[in-house]
DNA sequence: GACAATAATCTAATTTCTTCGACAATCGAA
DNA sequence: TTCGATTGTCGAAGAAATTAGATTATTGTC
């Protein structure tokens, strides 16, 4: 047997992603530029991983002016939870309560973002809560 | 270029080195067993990916009785918390507080796990906080 | 000590991921 | 219209990850 499909975007495809959402609908060209300095790539490495994305459908393209655009067709809200559902579910059995705890500990949060955190606890439940 | 080795245990590996941090040091079929029934794999497979591992310094093995027994040389609190940092940078930017919102909104907290992170986030910070 | 059973290594096939060079197609300018 | 630049596709190479068969080493039992 062999392995198996990765069901999240890969290192490279999440920066491409992440450009995506930040920026909005962009050409191969651009993507490549906006990856700059962190990725140095070719505008054909760029072009095989965004090939590779459109079968994956994470990405659609479109011809606009002579070149393809390539837009995200995954919403960052949606790949953020599952990605995190996910990494939940490998290291804290699914507590969400512990991943949280973790987090909190590991990092260092300002009274401002507390605060806000605070806020967002004490928000009604959706249905379904025990 | 080709690819890079991934900064964090693999999906295997990192169940691999669950069954040992709830376990403790055990053999490689007994490893082999607690993957069951998860993962089917032989002996063979799970003794090739424990060689990785060493390799990595995932594990050591030392002997015993006759065979090798492996135990996590990381710890899961260390692991748990590098994993989880990256992915934060990678999806939120670094900020630990939208990706426990994040949490927050796609789970489901029970009024006891709430109660246990109001009593955390409550907790004197460490020192470097403001 | 011989031999079957068990443990461990070695080799390797397959798939994915990352990266590009080579080439083809298209477009713009002289 | 021809030619150079830009855009896009194809094939491929190298390494990592996953899986396991073949083979060798070790060990416990009669």
């Amino acid at each position: 047997m062999s392995r198996r499909v990765s069901k999240h975007p890969t290192e490279l495809e999440l920066e491409i992603l992440r450009v995506l959402w930040q920026t909005g609908p962009l050409t191969g060209q651009a993507i490549r530029a906006a990856l700059e300095p962190d990725r140095s790539l070719t505008y054909q490495s760029v072009m095989t991983v965004l090939g590779i994305m459109e079968e994956k459908r994470y990405v659609t393209r479109k011809k606009s002016d002579g070149r393809y655009e390539y837009r995200a067709r995954v919403s960052k809200a949606a790949t953020a939870k599952r990605m995190m559902r996910d990494l939940v579910d490998r290291l804290f059995d699914g507590s969400a309560a512990s991943a949280m705890i973790n987090l909190l500990e590991s990092s260092d949060l300002s009274d401002e973002e507390l605060k806000e955190l605070r806020a967002e606890m004490n928000r009604p439940p959706k249905k379904g809560n025990r």
